[in-house]
DNA sequence: AGTAATTTTTTGAGCAAAGAAAATTAACCA
DNA sequence: TGGTTAATTTTCTTTGCTCAAAAAATTACT
C-alpha cells in the first residue's frame, strides 16, 4: 500500500493549494510540480481511482479523508526533517527544504518518530509552519499577515513562507526569523516598504517580500 | 546525470558480487535484487549503453571505472548512514540496514559529508564492513573467516555480515560483535559447532553461522 | 443575452524506465 | 549428441511524463 514519490508530491501541493485558498485546479497544481497540465489531468483520473481526492472535470480536486492524511503525513516528515536539518545536523535554515523535500519520502515511521523524540516532540518547522501530529492533524494558527500589521503595534513574527534560499538568506541577515519580536513603526503607502523595529534595530521591509512574514499578536502579561 | 535508484542498486549489487567472487551474472544479480532474470537482461545493456559496467552476453557483468566509482559512493552512503543510525539514532544494528537500504539513494553530497563530521570520520560500519572513501577507495581488510581460525588462538571480531536482522539479534545476544575478543577453545569435526571463548565466556558458534564472522589476528603488543 | 475570443482542461498518441511471462537460443556437461 | 541450465528475445504491463489537438468553460464585446 505504499505510494510513489509522485503521488505524495501531487496530494501533497493539493493539500498546499486547497488550505492557501488557491483551488487545487489543473494548471495550479502543474505550475507547482513543474508539470505539463496533461500530466496532472492523468494523474488527478488515478488518484480520484484510488479515492485519495474527488475530482470533477474541469472543476479541480479536493483531498479525501484519506488522502488528506497522507498529505499531512508528508508534510510532517517534511517539516520534521527540516527542524532536524537544522537543528542536529547543522544546516542553514535556507537549506533544509530542499533536502527534506527528497528525504520526506523515504524515511520510515521509525525514524519520524526517532526525531520526533530526538526534537523533544516540537510543534514548528525552522520556518515557523506548524508540524502535523502522528494521528493526521494540523495545529492551526492565528496569523497575520505583516503586510496588514497595525502601526505602533508589537508583535512576534511567527512564520516566514520557505520559498527560495536567496530570500530566506537575506531574511535571516536583517533579522526576520520566527520568534523575535517585531514593532511596526510605520506603513507607507501605495503598498510601500515598512518600517519597522526588530531587536531595537530600525530596518525597513519591502512590501512585496513582506507579503512572506506573518505575525502572531503580541500577548501581553 | 543523476541515476535512478534501480540502476544505483544494479551497480552495488554487481559490485557486491564481483568482490565475493561469485561472478556478476544474470541470474545471480536477479536473485538478489529478486526481479527476473529478463529484467537484469535488459538493464544490463542498458548499464553497457552508459558506459558503467561492461557485458558479454551470457558471461556477465563488470564494473566500469565509472560504475565501481558510482557503486562505491552508494556503499560509502549505506555504510554511514548505518553507523549514523546506530550511533546517532538509538537505531539496533540489525534495524539499520533495512533503513540505510533507502536512503541510500537519497542523501545530498552534503548529507553524507555531515554524518561523516557527526561521526568523526569513521572508517567501519556497525557490522564491521569498511566505509569507502569519499574518493572512491575501498580499505581492505584483512579477515579471516571464523570458520578457519586456529584453535586455541586469539582474535578479534572484524565483521559480522549483515543478512538477516534475526540472525544480528542472536549474534548480539551471544555477544558476537566487532571489536569483541575471541579465543577458539575446539571445533567439531565434519562442520560442526564451534567452541569460542567470549569475554571469558564460552560459547558454541553453529557452523552455517560462524561462517557469517569474520576474524583478524590479534596483534600481540 | 448572444456570439466571439480566450483560457483551461481534457484527449489521444507516443516515449522511456522498469518490470514480468513465455518462448527461444546459447553454453556446458556427461 | 542430447539435455539441462543460464541467458536472451519477444511481447506486454504499469508509471509517469510530453506534445498537439479537441472540447469545455470563462470572459469580453457588443
Amino acid at each position: 500500500m505504499s505510494l510513489s514519490q509522485s503521488v505524495e508530491d501531487y496530494l501533497k501541493v493539493i493539500y498546499q493549494l486547497e488550505t492557501e485558498g488557491l483551488g487545487a485546479t489543473t494548471n495550479n497544481i502543474a505550475e507547482m510540480i513543474e508539470v505539463s497540465s496533461a500530466s496532472v489531468t492523468n494523474m488527478l483520473k488515478r488518484l480520484a481511482r484510488l479515492n485519495l481526492i474527488e475530482h470533477t472535470s474541469y472543476k479541480g480536486a479536493k483531498l479525501t479523508e484519506a488522502g488528506c492524511k497522507i498529505a499531512l503525513e508528508i508534510l510532517r516528515h517534511h517539516r520534521l526533517l527540516e527542524l532536524y536539518l537544522k537543528e542536529i545536523m547543522g544546516y542553514g535554515w535556507d537549506e533544509v527544504h530542499e533536502e527534506a523535500e527528497k528525504l520526506e519520502h523515504h524515511i520510515s515511521e521509525q525514524f519520524e518518530d526517532k526525531i520526533a523524540e530526538l526534537l523533544n516532540y516540537p510543534t514548528h518547522d525552522p520556518h515557523g509552519d506548524p508540524i502535523p501530529t502522528k494521528d493526521g492533524i494540523m495545529p492551526k494558527m492565528a496569523l497575520l499577515p505583516l503586510t496588514d500589521a497595525s502601526i505602533n503595534n508589537q508583535y512576534i513574527i511567527g512564520r516566514v513562507r520557505d520559498q527560495e534560499s536567496e530570500l530566506l538568506r537575506y531574511f535571516e541577515k536583517i533579522g526576520v526569523i520566527p520568534g523575535v519580536q517585531i514593532r511596526i513603526i510605520d506603513k507607507a503607502p501605495f503598498n510601500g516598504p515598512i518600517l519597522v523595529k526588530l531587536e531595537d534595530v530600525e530596518k525597513t521591509i519591502g512590501f512585496n517580500i513582506a507579503e512572506q512574514v506573518y505575525l502572531v499578536e503580541q500577548e501581553i502579561l
